[in-house]
DNA sequence: AATGAATGAGCCTTCATTCAT
DNA sequence: GATGAATGAAGGCTCATTCAT
């Protein structure tokens, strides 16, 4: 009956769930993250995660879901810029801050992952990241991408432009064990989030500046 | 008797194996897919895959290598160019080849997610995959980003650059739930191939040729 | 409802296995016996042997070390003598004792099938059983020996001695189907095992008494 | 049609298998042995065994019996003594080549163990076995033992002092792993067996030249 | 006569889940 | 409300054996 006095102390052991499953999750899958580990990282009982969840995909989904949230409040859309920034700028910013998120240090990957696998293998849970989440944020790269077009900025042509600037992003966390094996040497870390987020701006804004203006040949 | 009628028509247990690890691989990926399922699907004895292959991981591995190869066979890097093509025309191949791989053929989506879940999530067979495939396919991008970038083509560039086009191509696979999703009206497949290769060419071309010469304002 | 009427009388699933598994490795041997016999055996789950002991290994290693136990604890080595005992008397003990533990009990043979099969082909529980049990029970003998031998109880003399009597007592377990079939007629069994004491001891005094002292003709 | 050429000519392989299958079934026991492992390291077809011995039964009866042939012709039991030897020289010769039977380093043991575990769970071969190879070392044992009682060679008392002889000598080869620990320092090898040798006979001597002569007090 | 290929039974282990306090 | 104990289903793998040349 002392029980409160405990670091358990009573419902947060839910919260302490949620809070190991996220890093298993994101690192090994669902299939193959097992609630024992889960469990004994959260210093909890086995039979947790039935009593609290009911069973393993629900843990999954609510961790998935307070994943996402976390992400969104910690780096905004826009990085706080003035709303005087060029569109260079406002590029630069959106590149900056989207691989920040990816590929930066405070949390270790685990939030990248957990999305990421969430994308290559839909469940019911993706359509709510996509609305809540991605739609905004690739409306808002859309926005830039379209006052870097100026007169050229066609809605199918931002669109696939955006898409072009998105993927280099992404491209860093989805094929991040293919770099390290082809170019070794290299350390994807946040050191180099700003030298990567320079590349991608300047080889986009080439791109959009120079695109739909020729013919080609 | 001559051989029974339908099933085992020859001695081809391996490769009925390989072909039905290869869907089953890329939808379940290596953990989640069993080797009874495979088994069953391929219409032979459980203990086969011990037989032929040593283990799971072996098949697995050889079915990833497979997998590759087959798609290289049928789309070739340079897509039959002949020697006095453009660099521009170069590119275009490349980029048409690659998207034709991931993303056409009648096969299903198999190939690809099983090629993409190994990127993200990377087992033993990786290494020889990256060193046998996909390095001398990127290398080959990278003479022709060299040749277009002339006078510019700084290794780290080059590589740099290599890396935004090729990721252009690759995010048409990676993220098609979530292209599906934020896009539903629009169809990405095989028809849409021509147009994709169009826009990641000149995007890309676009930035090729502005990069590095201006500074950023 | 009380309890079920018979199985599972409490929560003694550990002992159960425990139990069951004793005269099945003793039979069978670590390698032959299979944990799905034992847990039939013993009434539980398959997944039980996993549960309590982690894996069969495991579960072999306990079941070895509680039956040295058991039988330690059944025949004391010095068998309760006084400390007043000479040491005639004292090794008379010893290999009463110890001839008890592995031919006379209630129990048939398991026990000592068991500890001669772990000696014979060593699994990583023996350096423990030797340790904890074998090399306290050694020493002992060692001091009673050291006793008898007085002023030439020289170290190395001393466990060679002590291992001319242990050995003549394990023999018995060890070689007895050879025995039973070398001498059909003589029943080796715990009615015996006084005369056989008797004989070791006696046989051991007189070389004990004799060893040493004179030179060999 | 020119298979007769190479190593594996013909019906060698049968002899190719049994020579590979004493030391396997020797070291690891009927059961933990695999057919594979043997036919491997015979350097023939798996189905080999079953082509020629029917089972895996048959193939460890043909070893067992043919090993027991060999050892006896290669140490015969009385050493090769002359007749006028003296009953210490005969027990120390007796003893002597016992040892260097199973501690001796020509074969690395496997015959010795491959008779042990006959020995501790025995199949229809130990019959044989006894009445061919071990009832007459024994019966020659208890001949030296009776000179050297003398008036009081009673044959119980000849029979008991003979196996406290002999079980001496197979101490060292059953116990061996439990030696090895106790004293780990200690090399019990071809070059202590004169050691070894020496003692057993002195100790056995002692108690020879003590027993039956005076009341136990 | 001899073998590469194939088989089915069985092994130990792991898993998410449920039960009985 | 919460947990240690127990469970049944399944997984990958190994084995001796048989089949089809």
């Amino acid at each position: 009956m002392e029980k409160e006095l405990l670091a358990k102390s009573d419902q947060d052991t839910r919260r302490r769930l949620m809070e190991a499953a996220g890093p298993i999750f994101g690192r090994r899958g669902f299939k193959a993250a097992t609630v024992r580990e889960i469990c004994r990282s959260a210093g909890v009982n086995l039979a947790a995660v039935n009593y609290h969840f009911g069973d393993k995909l629900e843990l999954y989904s609510m961790t998935l879901s307070r994943c996402m949230q976390g992400g969104l409040a910690r780096h905004p859309i826009d990085g706080g810029l003035s709303l005087t920034a060029t569109g260079a700028e406002r590029l630069y910013a959106f590149v900056h801050s989207f691989l920040q998120r990816i590929l930066g240090d405070g949390n270790p990957d685990w939030q990248g992952q957990l999305l990421a696998r969430e994308m290559m293998e839909p469940t019911a849970a993706l359509d709510r990241l996509v609305e809540d989440l991605i739609r905004p944020m690739f409306k808002q790269l859309c926005s830039i991408v379209s006052e870097l077009l100026g007169a050229r900025a066609k809605p199918a042509l931002v669109i696939l432009c955006a898409r072009s600037v998105v993927s280099q992003c992404v491209f860093y966390h989805h094929s991040r064990p293919v770099l390290q094996r082809l170019s070794p040497q290299e350390r994807i870390e946040s050191q180099q989030v700003q030298r990567l987020a320079r590349h991608i701006t300047d080889f986009s804004l080439a791109a959009l500046a120079g695109i739909g203006s020729e013919e080609r040949g």
